[in-house]
DNA sequence: ATCTTGACCTAAT
DNA sequence: CATTAGGCCAAGA
């Protein structure tokens, strides 16, 4: 019942400030490994939940990607600066330094939450 | 109802 | 190295 995309949506909220993570890592974490792609769908539903912050969640090089899909077309990269992290060309700098994995940071699929 | 596209990723060629 | 193929499944046409 559209249960991934929440799950999704709880763990976006998580990411902290200045720190970015991958469509692919958030799927992997939920125990869907090849579903990355419904991880950046769920941000295009994520419109609905401003709570969750869409633009810390990239793809996989740091790149990104769904900077189209935000109002305007540099709010996404301004987002991302105005919390320390350096963008050029739509690449996120030392993307490595400040990636988030949740499969880490976090307790292995908190289920139920 | 089918067909295509898409904020992606991995593995194989 | 670069390119292709497959998988995922939700919306739009």
């Amino acid at each position: 019942m559209s249960q991934f995309f929440n799950q999704v949506y709880e763990i976006v909220k998580k990411i902290p400030q200045g720190r970015v993570t991958s469509y692919g890592a958030i799927a992997r974490y939920l125990g869907h490994p090849q579903s990355s792609r419904m991880v950046g769908y769920a941000m295009n539903a994520a419109h609905n939940h401003h709570e969750v912050p869409a633009h810390r969640v990239v793809n996989r090089n740091g790149l990104l990607t769904g900077k189209h899909h935000f109002p305007g077309s540099k709010l996404m990269q301004q987002l991302l600066e105005s919390e320390g992290l350096t963008i050029k060309n739509d690449q996120i700098s030392h993307f490595e330094d400040f990636f988030w994995d949740p499969n880490t940071a976090l307790p292995p699929f908190e289920i139920g939450f």
